[in-house]
DNA sequence: CGGGTTTGACCGGCGC
DNA sequence: GCGCCGGTCAAACCCG
């Protein structure tokens, strides 16, 4: 798989052209037993396909000399069906170099669309400004994309019939003008404004303004960088805080139990201070992020008073670098919770956020490791997310906690996301990352190749929706949307950074996100169909996390 | 010696 | 204005 996936990086465009001949021809025998003839025939194709050197080395031999002797013959045998074989590699192979070829080119298509789409909306927005019932519309667009999209749900989203989705996904198939879908994909932009937001100005380079047309018109007209956010304040009361406090950032604390001083959450912190805060007998130490100089990152450690086998630690910022591979987790998940809150509520009850915002939270879902953002009304008072008065969490500070904590009252929901989550509890399995689609929908799941009994795993429940083919396009397309963010996200705040590095950092750190993995491995075990690659999806998927 | 930690000083926001 | 408090700074110190 790994070979395949990296092979498909110079694969260009010939290789799809080519694939599509031998997909054409031979596309009705994979198994390699029996059909001689076709076979030395796809052996005869690959050989005129393949460069002098390797051409040379599998040649078949002349004819004449093939019934030199019985023995010589049966030699012949073998070694074509050894060529047959290994030309079945091949084109499987390039077929899995096509699917991600065509994926990349969906997703670019996807994109584009996304950007129109953005621009249009915000001119129709500016013209219907304070109209609440296109604003309950929104809400239920939004809804509907992101229960399309990864690992969210609300209630609501259980109202959406299985046509609606079914029409969504079969207008983004034609093409069509229809724009939800694509800005249920189209995290990308939300992803940076996020770090517009939180990166403050004091460390962040300016990020540049070719980033994204609609960024930078919206960062031309506004001092509250991100337009959408801005939008979401229309309804007052749920984002009084950020209106309050605009330059403020948001601040995720993770509860969880932890013998050690600091949670190892895979980024590297300096310890810059540590205070007695009032309330609180235990010290609270102050770390920065020092992976890069100039990362604003920022977290606080301290342990719970009423509890001390309870570390809390506070993550404020966003990282402006290529993380590690291990924190690519915790940073993650702390920055769509920060960005939940930011661009959704924080003092109403209901997750759900207004307007487009919320389809910020379908992309950092996906990179939760199993992290729900799923409050329904009945599990919201217990939900594991919560947005709390903490004892040292300024009141000015928009916090959402993050409660990894066994606690009994702890509802299924926030039990499994503990079982889920990985970084403290590395007895875990580090691959549980959830991506659900749609938990609201309880279909069988797509078999995986590691797959997980008791659901901890990636859950494509929307198999009852459309296929798998259009599921798995799905997941790649928000893997690689959330991955061209980064990637332009890192090239806007490294700006002195040279250009391929950045891309690669940033290449290197999503592939390290389980979420990636999970994605990638799903859609290759789907493309390649069978159900017996198990493990060599799990060595890829283990080499990438190494 | 370099990098991380400790710890008292300092600063700014906020409430009275 | 003053005091409290959270957060940060930076010199001293520690450690490998």
């Amino acid at each position: 798989m790994e070979d395949a996936f990296e092979r498909s990086g110079h694969g260009g465009v010939d290789v799809v052209k080519e694939e599509k001949r031998v997909d054409d021809e031979n596309s009705d025998h994979h198994d390699g037993g029996g059909q001689y003839s076709r076979e030395v025939v796809l052996v005869q194709e690959v050989k005129n396909k393949m460069p002098p050197k390797e051409s040379e080395n599998s040649k078949p031999s002349s004819p004449n000399q093939m019934i030199s002797s019985p023995r010589r013959k049966e030699d012949q045998h073998q070694l074509e069906s050894a060529r047959a074989e290994m030309s079945q590699v091949r084109e499987e192979n390039q077929k899995l170099k096509m699917y991600l070829n065509q994926i990349m080119r969906d997703y670019r298509t996807l994109q584009m669309k996304f950007f129109d789409a953005v621009k249009q909306e915000d001119d129709n927005k500016k013209s219907a400004n304070a109209t609440k019932g296109s604003c309950r519309e929104i809400d239920q667009e939004s809804d509907e994309l992101v229960s399309l999209s990864l690992g969210r749900a609300t209630s609501d989203s259980k109202k959406l019939s299985l046509e609606d989705k079914n029409k969504s996904l079969a207008q983004v198939k034609d093409n069509t003008n229809d724009h939800k879908f694509e800005e249920g994909l189209g995290f990308g932009l939300d992803y940076k404004l996020e770090l517009l937001k939180s990166g403050t100005t004091e460390s962040l380079p300016n990020p540049s303004p070719d980033t994204s047309i609609e960024e930078a018109k919206e960062e031309a007209g506004e001092t509250w960088p991100p337009g959408k956010v801005k939008q979401t304040m229309r309804t007052s009361g749920d984002d009084e805080v950020s209106q309050q406090n605009p330059v403020k950032k948001a601040r995720v604390s993770v509860r969880a139990r932890c013998d050690t001083p600091t949670m190892n959450d895979g980024c590297q912190w300096r310890k810059y201070g540590q205070k007695i805060a009032k309330g609180n007998p235990c010290p609270r130490a102050y770390y920065r992020c020092t992976v890069a100089p100039s990362c604003p990152v920022r977290k606080q450690v301290q342990r719970c008073a009423e509890d001390m086998s309870i570390l809390v630690t506070t993550y404020e910022g966003t990282h402006n670098h290529p993380l590690p591979m291990s924190a690519t987790a915790m940073a993650s998940t702390t920055s769509a919770a920060a960005h939940m809150l930011l661009s959704g509520s924080s003092t109403s009850q209901n997750i759900s956020s207004h307007g487009s915002s919320s389809l910020t939270m379908a992309p950092m879902a996906a990179n939760l490791q199993g992290l729900s953002f799923y409050q329904s009304e009945a599990s919201k008072a217990r939900s594991p997310f919560y947005l709390p008065t903490t004892s040292f969490a300024s009141s000015s500070t928009p916090t959402i906690t993050l409660d990894l904590t066994s606690n009994p009252l702890s509802s299924s929901s926030s039990s499994s996301l503990f079982n889920r989550f990985p970084l403290q509890y590395p007895s875990t399995r580090f691959s549980s990352t959830s991506l659900s689609f749609n938990n609201s929908f309880e279909s069988s799941a797509l078999p995986l190749p590691w797959g997980s009994s008791n659901g901890g795993l990636m859950n494509y429940n929307t198999s009852q929706l459309f296929n798998k083919n259009q599921a798995l396009d799905l997941a790649k397309q928000a893997q690689e949307s959330y991955h061209q963010s980064y990637t332009q996200k890192n090239m806007s705040s490294l700006p002195q950074q040279a250009l391929p590095e950045s891309i690669a950092a940033a290449t290197k750190a999503i592939t390290a996100d389980p979420s990636f993995q999970s994605a990638l491995a799903a859609a290759l075990k789907s493309i390649i169909g069978n159900g017996g690659g198990g493990n060599s999806n799990q060595g890829g998927v283990d080499h990438f996390r190494n």
